[in-house]
DNA sequence: AATGAAACCTGACAGC
DNA sequence: TGCTGTCAGGTTTCAT
């Protein structure tokens, strides 16, 4: 479900929910395992440690935990796939079904991963051990809401593949995802079966534009929810209703009323407008 | 190195 | 009611 703007409401809203809490115990299920770190380990390491700090890098959600004697702590990594969600409940709520992980916190309250789909995944990432500089979890790309139009006009350099599949490659940059990769190229007037690479600087200016002003507007919205997707709260976000061509095929452009046409690009449902983008 | 298609899963919904 | 086909916020893997 989640891009960057839903991933970074879940990240803010289980902060204020859990930071400063230690994790008393951990349980983990399910057999075809969502966790990137073996079972057996993930629990030993979050067991008893205080959760510093929740945040997102890319599309992924980084519990700082505290660290033991001087060593810098190690970090938890959620990433949520399409389906998965981080929710804070009172232990009397009853658990989901698909519910994978349930940290138990000193509160009394639980914090619940669940994920119908199991395309999340799990995992703890030890700091370095003597490196000078930020060792913490990288992730695998710029990050789009601060990236320079500079760096943002090189990236797409010499690119053979549509710009619609290079705003998805995560190694390029992180975090943005099917819903506002169609909507930042519509906002910018751009077809997404353009090649990267042959985009002069004044559409790469415009894509960049869009691209912040669009991730911004969603996250002061709360994000997306085009099914299932919810906050840490359970409360669902309301930028599906700001969509001008995500999951619109065949009816009218908002701007020109000329029907939205879907293809397939890199994969994935891309949903443009014919007479708007060039 | 880069690109694209297929695979990984379950659930919702439309159409018959 | 129930079956079938399609689609869904993502990433990894494998073959070109």
């Amino acid at each position: 479900m989640p891009e960057l703007p839903e991933v970074e409401t879940v990240a803010n809203g289980v902060h204020q929910r859990v930071h400063s809490q230690v994790i008393e115990s951990v349980w983990l299920g399910s057999k075809p395992e969502p966790f990137k770190t073996r079972p057996a380990e993930m629990a030993e390491v979050l067991t008893g440690r205080r959760i510093e700090r929740v945040y997102r890098v890319g599309k992924h959600i980084v519990f700082d935990l505290s660290g033991q004697g001087n060593e810098d702590g190690p970090q938890w990594i959620v990433h949520l796939g399409m389906t998965g969600r981080l929710l804070v409940s009172a232990d009397s709520v009853p658990v989901p079904a698909h519910t994978h992980a349930i940290l138990k916190l000193a509160s009394g309250s639980e914090l619940r991963f669940v994920d119908p789909r199991r395309f999340g995944r799990l995992a703890i990432h030890r700091r370095a051990n003597n490196a000078e500089h930020s060792n913490g979890f990288q992730g695998s790309g710029r990050e789009p809401l601060t990236i320079s139009i500079e760096e943002f006009t090189e990236l797409f350099r010499g690119r053979k593949t549509s710009i619609k599949a290079a705003l998805l490659n995560q190694k390029l940059l992180h975090g943005v995802g099917n819903i506002y990769a169609d909507e930042s190229l519509f906002r910018a007037g751009i077809r997404p079966t353009r090649m990267a690479g042959r985009l002069n600087r004044e559409q790469l200016g415009r894509l960049h534009n869009a691209l912040q002003v669009i991730l911004k507007h969603a996250i002061a919205l709360g994000g997306s929810s085009v099914s299932d997707y919810v906050d840490a709260d359970g409360v669902r976000g309301f930028f599906q209703l700001e969509h001008r061509v995500y999951l619109r095929g065949g009816e009218p452009c908002l701007v020109c009323g000329t029907p939205i046409r879907r293809t397939v690009l890199g994969g994935r449902g891309t949903h443009y407008c014919p007479a708007c983008q060039k």
